[in-house]
DNA sequence: GAATTTTTAGGACAATCGTCCTATACCGTC
DNA sequence: GACGGTATAGGACGATTGTCCTAAAAATTC
């Protein structure tokens, strides 16, 4: 079955392209994961450029999927978002090693100037989108956008820095500066100091 | 003179691994930019790693002093902060285009598990270093470290999602709540709310 | 079970990679 | 103006890159 093979290269491409970057990993990398030979690799991707879209829209379905269950699995915006928030402690070990696979697959399509980097933003742009939902959600229909760039951009630091100081208390800390943050825009517990 | 042509080379090939990532950028390259031969690049340079060490060395250097200069050229460890909140506008075109200097090249680093990985990482300590002398002198003697980091992760995360999302607006967005954040933590214009 | 399509393996291809060698031009010094 | 060390140019090197071709194997259809 062609799409079993098919769905095994991609599977294999976005883990080491998530390991190794794009750029580093070559057919022969992919070809000896997934145990086939580099010819018959030519007869599912013609070029590596496929390979990366197909990886993509792989990691795009992925993202999709995760941002849905947490929306169903958690009954209130705020714990949708911290759920959001906890990824960066359930992934910890990898992304200290590897950084955010969106993240970082951004950064390197930037400096390739691929024509792939449109892909890899969209899925930024899909947890920018699910977080303005839930802000929205939460009441915070005016700022929603901004409160979810904000926070979006605060996951990618930690992970940045994570990689590069390598502390995991460093991400427990900011995970729970996060929540503190999330409750004092939301007005939980606290009010707003204003007025 | 041999430090000049060095220095040149080590000069554009920091602009290439800037612009295209190290992974990308050739022997070839180099010697395009600098106008030399492939030959002759082996008289100063046996190894593309020995590259990346004088690019990191010069980075490291750079950055030393720059934060030098915010130290000198402000007078109020606020003001000093806030210099280095600020490079993020100042340099928001390049960040848009490549990322963060740093940040994109010690992701890379980690990916290629290269030994100039220590190095690369040293570049954001000196930041995270510097940013905590800077609590330090502010008075927040106890939390300077941990606040130091919090604002380099958000200044990281910033420039990564600038430079996924394409949004000027959203550096500035940013760029004003850390600084009053910082308001807030120094206790400048209003007090903590607590108590 | 023969015919046909789908899938596979193995290798050829030119180009490029990092590396390294050697011959020559340049230089100040005597 | 011959000399000796510094700097440069040009190209060879083996390996690897992405790409592509062809023939054989496997699966499917009649």
């Amino acid at each position: 079955m062609i799409l079993q093979t098919r769905a095994a290269i991609a599977a294999k491409a976005d883990d080491l392209f998530y390991r190794q970057g794009y750029e580093r990993t070559s057919f022969a990398d992919i070809a000896a994961a997934v145990k086939i030979s580099r010819g018959n690799f030519y007869y599912h991707f013609k070029t590596k450029d496929e390979i990366l879209d197909a990886v993509i829209e792989l990691r795009a379905e992925r993202t999709r999927a995760m941002l849905d269950g947490w929306a169903a699995g958690a009954k209130t915006p705020r714990s949708r978002i911290v759920a959001f928030v906890r990824m960066l402690i359930d992934n910890r070990a990898k992304i200290m090693l590897y950084g955010c696979p969106v993240g970082t697959l951004c950064g390197e399509l930037a400096k390739l100037d691929h024509a792939a980097q449109k892909g890899a933003n969209k899925i930024m742009a899909q947890f920018a989108d699910w977080l303005t939902a839930r802000f929205v959600e939460a009441g915070k229909r005016r700022k929603a956008s901004e409160l979810a760039r904000h926070l979006l951009a605060r996951a990618q630091g930690v992970s940045a820095l994570a990689n590069a100081l390598h502390d995991e208390n460093f991400i427990r800390r900011e995970v729970a500066a996060m929540e503190k943050w999330l409750d004092g825009e939301l007005g939980v517990k606290r009010r707003k100091a204003k007025g």
